[in-house]
DNA sequence: CGACATTAGATGACACGACATCTAGTCTCG
DNA sequence: CGAGACTAGATGTCGTGTCATCTAATGTCG
């Protein structure tokens, strides 16, 4: 086997892992990976628009994140109001009860860092990660990320 | 935004827009990649049972592909039998088909790797390698990558 | 042999993730 | 103002990916 397909084969597998413990992790908010993302997405840049939403995203770079933001609302944890300048835009914020989960998934998720952590046993990160923005830098992912990378939230 | 994190998301980035290449590059022969990948797993390893199959694949590493096989088999693709010793056990091969295209596939592949080696631009993937491996290892689909390191398919 | 556990696989349910298409609001320019 | 382009978002469809449950075949042990 190829290193360059080994390496695809093993980001595959990471990001599958890397995806249902978190997923397990969450699953006690009723919340998804995706829908916690948006969560934590909104509560460093609201108000935003769908498609302001969708560039910030990472997971759904395609299409506007109409559906993934459906069930937020559905669960009163996003409020979702049409924009009286033109009427084309959304606006979402969180509600009361969206902070308050998103909280919760900071918590969560540092304890998925620090479990990741462990199996790292200390090796660099540096190289890797020069690596992968190389590759995602290319990409609308990517670029999403990029413009995250600046997020302040030390304190939640 | 923390390293554990950066890389986290970076991860899912560069999964999704390799998937999205790979498909992208795939459609033409009517398969995604995780059929794909099946493809590729029963060229080298058949015959197999679907559990077996299931301990071989990155993607779909929880339940038995059932149904990911069952488009395959529909395609023509693959056969899919029962095996008369003991009737819980299906026995997977290739039809002649499935071969043709699994020849292609390996194309394919090869030429997403070599997009994704102007990408890297001559980085060492060693280090990298060394640290996905070491998470990986940890898990199920990170074991299915393992028992397939050794495969050798040189010449397609 | 017969109840019961075990095992392989199938299936139902739900949320994505990607692509394509559709709708409705706004803008441009005559 | 009005036709057509443009834009934000919604929606239909399909194939996963995950969890839970179900069925059917085999094995175990009395």
């Amino acid at each position: 086997m190829k290193p360059i397909e080994e390496f695809r084969y093993l980001i595959l597998a990471v990001q599958r892992e890397g995806n249902r413990l978190l997923g397990a992790a969450l699953r006690p908010l009723g919340l998804t990976p995706s829908q916690a993302e948006v969560l934590r997405v909104l509560h460093d840049h609201q108000p935003l628009t769908l498609s302001a939403l969708g560039r910030l995203l990472v997971c759904e770079t395609t299409a506007s994140p109409s559906r993934l933001v459906d069930r937020l609302v559905a669960q009163g944890l996003v409020e979702r109001t049409t924009d009286p300048d033109d009427r084309r835009f959304v606006t979402l914020t969180l509600t009361a009860e969206g902070r308050r989960l998103e909280r919760e998934i900071v918590a969560i998720e540092d304890r998925l860092y620090a479990t990741l952590e462990e199996l790292i046993a200390g090796r660099s990160l540096e190289e890797p990660l020069a690596l992968l923005r190389s590759v995602a830098d290319a990409f609308p992912s990517g670029e999403a990320l990029a413009r995250r990378r600046g997020d302040t939230s030390p304190a939640g």
